[in-house]
DNA sequence: CCGGACTCCTGTGCGC
DNA sequence: TGCGCACAGGAGTCCG
């Protein structure tokens, strides 16, 4: 399940393959895959609106959302929800899988040609067409938070005092903090030494600043070890992540805290499996 | 207005 | 061994 490690190890892989490529056609198997933002296209040029004809300019992410800016400042807006793939295949190299590729971008670059595919067998991912970086950052980004790599602690305290959710919805909430999910959820939470149902606007300063500290290093890390790969995950070359192996709450329910040695726990919270160690994670509130 | 609950979807893994 | 069901979850939507 990407979250933002994934989503920006998969940045860093695109990259080099695709700035400064060329998009010469397009090919969409699954229309309602793709959200065509601005009326004007939707009745108009699906190609152009997916960029054909273009040359990628840069890629930009905000939370879990990935931006794919052409030099016509058009640009896509590609979220992988649960299952969702962005793969680059050069000509004579092989995808995996096969199935679900529901929109195929042909790439030209330089002397070398390949397809960029976007592979989603759940379908809660989507892609989202735009007029300019404006109107993304205006129409969508605008009800994202802070993004949660670089989040400062008092900015997520700001947010924190106004809720009394359990800690653990606010962070999933996107518009509090963009670009947690469930594993690092839990896993900021150990390290941080929070109870997942603590309230938030009890938490005291000292604890929303280690909350702060350790969103910020899990992410560093996972971003480290290439994301987590728990079933489909891959970067943009098919590689997987290493993350999984350095997981201390998530998925370890009846394994030994890494720090105290009794059993780790599974709850529910905000309808979310959750994994905490008891002993260690202190409830405020 | 806020927050909780429900919904979408398919591959996997477990229990009978 | 095989079938069927529960489960996983991001985020939009709906309802109290």
């Amino acid at each position: 399940m990407p979250e933002l490690p994934e989503v920006e190890h998969l940045k860093r892989s695109l990259q080099p393959l695709l700035v400064g490529s060329y998009i010469e056609r397009v090919r969409v198997a699954r229309r309602d895959v793709i959200q065509f933002s601005d009326t004007q296209v939707s009745t108009g040029s699906t190609n152009k609106a997916l960029l054909s004809g273009t040359r990628i300019a840069e890629l930009d992410r905000r939370g879990k959302q990935l931006a794919v800016l052409s030099n016509a400042g058009r640009l896509l807006c590609i979220h992988l929800g649960m299952s969702g793939q962005l793969v680059y295949v050069p000509d004579g190299g092989m995808l995996k899988h096969t199935s679900h590729i529901h929109c195929s971008w042909r790439i030209r670059s330089g002397a070398s040609t390949g397809w960029l595919h976007f592979r989603d067998p759940r379908r809660f991912g989507g892609i989202r067409t735009f007029a300019s970086h404006e109107v993304l950052l205006k129409l969508r980004w605008a009800t994202l938070g802070p993004d949660a790599l670089t989040i400062a602690a008092k900015q997520l305290a700001g947010s924190l005092s106004r809720t009394a959710r359990p800690i653990k919805a606010a962070l999933l909430d996107q518009a509090v903090l963009a670009g947690v999910g469930n594993i690092y959820a839990d896993e900021s939470l150990y390290a941080a030494r929070i109870h997942p149902c603590s309230i938030s606007c009890a938490l005291p300063a000292a604890s929303v600043t280690a909350l702060a500290r350790a969103v910020r290093s899990t992410l560093r890390r996972a971003i480290r070890a290439g994301g987590s790969t728990l079933r489909d995950y891959t970067d943009g070359n098919g590689e997987q992540g290493w993350f999984t192996v350095q997981l201390r709450a998530y998925g370890r329910a009846g394994q030994p805290c890494s720090s105290c040695g009794k059993a780790m726990h599974q709850l529910q919270v905000a309808q979310r499996t959750t994994t905490i160690c008891p002993h260690c994670q202190i409830h405020y509130g």
